[in-house]
DNA sequence: CTTAGGG
DNA sequence: CCCTAAG
């Protein structure tokens, strides 16, 4: 749940350099894939690479405008690393603009403004879509790439590439340990606190919220009809997870009330123990 | 599926 | 980061 923005680290912005170096420019996937770097940049998509690259530059260019000699993108194999892009930016989603950061100032920070309410929900709306579908489906051995697309198609609108870049998020929530991968099918993994920073993973509330038809103020009725079907089909998924939820629950509460019996058999077998009394044990 | 470039 | 066009 830490990774709906997903700053870069000095350490990626590191290991891009490097992988530049070693790599060229362009050759994204195999820097992407070399196990030297793929340590740092396991969370990080081949086009990610390219934009952060591209980022880097710009910055690096704006900097300073007047040495350009420095090309920050060397065509040529470099031996020595670390060669251009000295700054840190912030990408903004809104705008081309980019925030530029102290240099100084080591940007292993998090926000403790603490954005806890729109973490998960902010998350790429995709990433979302797959786990709603994931969560939903419940297969055992997980569900390959067309259930879940056919899936999303019902209660979306979703591109004419979607597949595509369904894939490819399925393939990098499997990297980053968030899906299972069995076979060319994909499951929903446990949330475990994995090697990004997040702080504590909230269990998530589940409280079926009535939001707007959006999206469709300008459509036709028919359109908000559909729309509303839509809603109403999410919000039945809510509540059959909200009903899993309840069944957990339940389970762990019983648990509970079996070792609290257990912890008074317990006690009265002390009791009768102190008082010299022989107790047999079944 | 991978790159490049625009949004 | 998302999307689209090309290799």
């Amino acid at each position: 749940m830490g990774n709906p923005k997903q700053k870069w680290t000095a350490e990626e912005e590191e290991a891009l350099r490097a992988g530049v170096a070693k790599h060229g420019t362009g050759k994204w996937k195999n820097i992407q894939k070399d196990p030297e770097f793929n340590h740092f940049l396991y969370s990080r998509s081949n086009i990610d690479l390219k934009d952060k690259w591209r980022n880097m530059s710009v910055s690096a260019n704006g900097q300073g405008p007047r040495e350009k000699s420095r090309t920050p993108k060397p065509k040529a194999i470099t031996d020595s690393p670390a060669t251009a892009a000295p700054l840190a930016i912030t990408w903004t989603p809104g705008s081309s603009a980019a925030a530029v950061v102290d240099p100084a100032s080591t940007d292993v920070q998090m926000d403790d403004s603490s954005k806890c309410l729109l973490d998960g929900k902010t998350a790429s709306k995709y990433n979302t879509m797959i786990y709603e579908a994931l969560s939903t489906l419940k297969d055992p051995n997980g569900s390959d790439t067309s259930a879940i697309v056919s899936f999303i198609e019902k209660r979306h609108e979703v591109p004419q590439n979607f597949r595509r870049l369904l894939s490819s998020r399925l393939r990098r929530l499997v990297a980053q340990e968030k899906l299972e991968k069995v076979q060319n099918c994909y499951r929903l993994k446990r949330e475990s606190v994995n090697g990004t920073k997040g702080p504590i993973s909230k269990p998530k509330e589940i409280r079926p919220r009535i939001s707007q038809v959006n999206s469709y103020l300008g459509g036709t009725l028919e359109e908000a009809a559909v729309a509303a079907a839509y809603q109403v089909a999410e919000a039945e998924n809510k509540s059959f997870v909200a009903a899993e939820a309840v069944k957990e629950a339940e389970r762990v509460s019983k648990m509970a009330e079996e070792a609290e019996a257990f912890l008074q058999l317990a006690k009265e077998i002390y009791e009768r123990c102190s008082r010299g009394e022989v107790v047999m044990v079944a």
